[in-house]
Order: C-alpha cells, then structure tokens, then sequence
DNA sequence: ATCTATTGATAAAA
DNA sequence: TTTTTATCAATAGAT
C-alpha cells in the first residue's frame, strides 16, 4: 500500500525508518482503537522507537495495570521479579508451617497418630496428661473464684433480703421466718456444681474458640 | 476496506463481531510484527476479545516482562501494587491464622488459659482427656505389634541358636547346655519395656517432631 | 506535513 | 474458521 511495495526488513536509512515508525504507529494505534471498539475488546499496546521513544495505546474501558494483571492471570507467567518470589516464598513457607501446626493439633487430639513411633507416642501422652492437669487445676481455680463471687452476691442478696423484710416488719409489724441455713456452706462441691451451672447458662454462644472452631471439630483445612 | 464501509462503532451481532475480531486481530498482529522488523521498534500488544480470548504480540527482540519493565519507567506508573498488597494481605492473614495456631497448641498444652471461661474450660479439658485416650490405645496398639515382632524375631534368633548348637554338636561330638526357659512368656509387660527400650536405641535423634520442636518444648514464636 | 498511486486490509458472502 | 473478492484504507515515495 504506497507508491510500490517494499520488503518487510530493517528500514537502514534512519530517517525514512522514523518518518515509516511515525506512520505506522499511528496506523496501528488507529487500528487498535477500532477493533476495542467494533468488537468490545480490552486491548494494550505498547511501544518503544529504536530511539527509545515511547508510546501506548489502551483501550478506553481498561487501563495498562489492568491489562497487566489479566496477562498474568492469562499466561500464568510470573512478571514479577525478585522482591516477588522473596514473597511468594515466605508465603508457601507460611503455608508449611501452618500445615505442620495444624498436624500438631490433630495429633494432640488424637488423631493423625500412624505415622508416629512408641518414643512420639510416650512423648506425646505424656505432655497431653501433663496439659490435662493443668487445664483441670485452671478450670478448678476459675470455679472457685467464681464461686467465691457467687457466694458473696448471694449473701449480699441475702442480707438486702433480710434487711427488707426487717423493715417489713417494722413497717407492718407482721412476723416472718427466714431460713438461715438454706445457704450454708458444708461442702464446696454442691455450690461449685450450682456456680458452673448458672455460669453455663449465662456464657454466649459466640464465645466460639480460635478460628471459629469448637474444641471437638475436626475441619482443620489449610487457609 | 471492504465490501462496503463500516461505522467504527460496536458491532451487534455477535457471530460479525467475533468474525471481524479474528480478522483485525490477525491484522493488528502482522501490522505490529512489521513495524517492528521494519522500524526496528519494541512493542507489546495483549488483547482480550469480549468473551475473555487472550492473544497477544511480542517483538521478537524482547519479551512481555521486560515491556511492562520500561512501561513503568516510561510512564511512573506502578504495576506492582496491586498484587502486591494482595500479597501482602494473604501473607498477613496467614500470620494471623498461624497465630491462632499457635495459641490453640499452647492452650492444648495448658498455658495461655487466662482468657478462658469456664465452658471454654470445660469443653478443652474433655477434648484433651479423650484425646490422651486415643494417644494411649494408639501406643498399646503400636506396642503389642512391636512386642509380636520382636517375640517372633527372638523365636526365630532362638531356633537359629539352637539348630547351630545342634550342627555344632554333631561336627565336634561335644555337649552344650541351653537355658531353654531364658526368653519365655509370662507376663507381657517385661517383654513389653523390653521391647521398646530396644526400639528407642533403634530411633533416629533426626526423628524429630514437626517444626523441629521436641513435646515439651514451649518455644512457639511466630514464623 | 500533504499528496496520490499503489498495495494491503477486510466486509460480506460462501 | 478460512477463502474469496469487491471495496475501502493505509501508506511509500515524492513534494
């Protein structure tokens, strides 16, 4: 398309190179504008002269970021440089720990046991008994102190109580008996059962464990 | 150019405009390819059709990474953000849940459990309690197939011993005496820490734990 | 830049 | 999709 055809090879004279280059940029870039638009296409275009002059075009609904990111998607070729990989590593390295950490827990709930040896095994029931006295002695020691409050509102209550009626009585001049005994104190393990009891009732449901899972779930996926 | 002009706007029907995206693509591709031999340019075309199709052009003297390279100089723009604040918040998250982790396993252990109510509590002591079940049959599990093995090993060894005693005593005509009764049966347990102290000199010290933590050990800091 | 003769690209049809 | 072919568009070389 000119005044004669030419060969598609290195144009050598350097200004008919520029002034061909100027041409046909505008050529292509006009081309590129057409076929986003006839046909709805993303498209981006980007160049440099042989003297590094630079120059792009990008379709109107899109910009070169874009464009960036869905080549990568598209290619799955990895632009990105070192500081990139750096990343990715901590990142799959992150993926491993976790991965060993939620094996850990696995095993010390049980499962996930085949692979271990007597020596694993022993180390590991034994460090589990070792936890379950120290989780009984923490739950022991939240119970009491929470006993402890109970037992105090309840004699608060029961002073309050008693004080009301005395003053009932002073008011109406009528008689009540009050049972002195009905919270006394012989034995710690009824009043401890009471205490968790109504503490059980007033825990809320949302009071769910680290990630979201009840003690006794078994979905431990990687993230 | 072509049977009749066209407006250079959106072309409705989607077989036209699919046939005209594959021709001006092929188009676009062999003006780019061109211009570059030609003009002795780099450029990079990437196009996405409007049902997603990826195609794109590379100069042959360089390649998309490197484009995207000299974009961002060319124009400031930087291309690296997005993905990597992506990055950043996946990486983030996994500390995070690695975090929770780690918590669940020290509270597995029995520290950490001054944030726990009393359900909590509950509900960790019984899952460790039926946890230490599953690890102690496991181990008996382990153990008296070890012990079977190591009992068929010592019959064996035994009847070895014994018939080279006999070949012995028939080559030289000389008597020996064997204590028949010094590796018997009654009881399972002296077989059984029998049995398992040989296999743990048998163990590997490179039998380690995951994450190179022995049970027991406590140090449990964030990767 | 602008001008055109000429080649190249492509719309419509198959 | 690809081919065909009649037309339109791009551009080489000159100015």
């Amino acid at each position: 398309m000119g005044r004669g055809k030419i060969e598609i090879k290195r144009i050598e004279n350097p200004t008919s190179r520029q002034v061909t280059y100027s041409k046909r940029r505008a050529g292509i870039m006009k081309k590129a504008a057409e076929l986003s638009v006839l046909c709805d296409a993303d498209l981006s275009l980007v160049m440099f002269s042989s003297t590094g002059r630079f120059s792009e075009y990008c379709s109107p609904s899109t910009d070169a970021k874009n464009m960036y990111d869905r080549y990568q998607q598209a290619t799955g070729i990895d632009l990105w440089s070192s500081q990139y990989e750096r990343m990715q590593n901590t990142l799959s390295h992150l993926k491993d720990v976790n991965h060993s950490l939620r094996r850990e827990i696995r095993r010390r709930m049980g499962e996930d046991l085949d692979g271990m040896d007597i020596k694993e095994l022993r180390g590991l029931e034994q460090n589990i008994d070792e936890a379950l006295n120290l989780v009984r002695s923490r739950k022991y020691h939240v119970i009491s102190t929470q006993t402890d409050t109970y037992k105090k509102k309840l004699k608060n209550s029961q002073e309050t109580h008693k004080n009301l009626i005395r003053e009932l009585e002073m008011e109406e001049h009528a008689v009540y008996y009050v049972d002195d005994d009905q919270c006394n104190n012989d034995g710690r393990l009824a009043l401890v059962n009471e205490a968790s009891y109504i503490y059980s009732l007033r825990t809320q449901p949302s009071h769910t464990n680290l990630l979201g899972l009840g003690y006794g779930s078994h979905d431990l996926r990687l993230a």
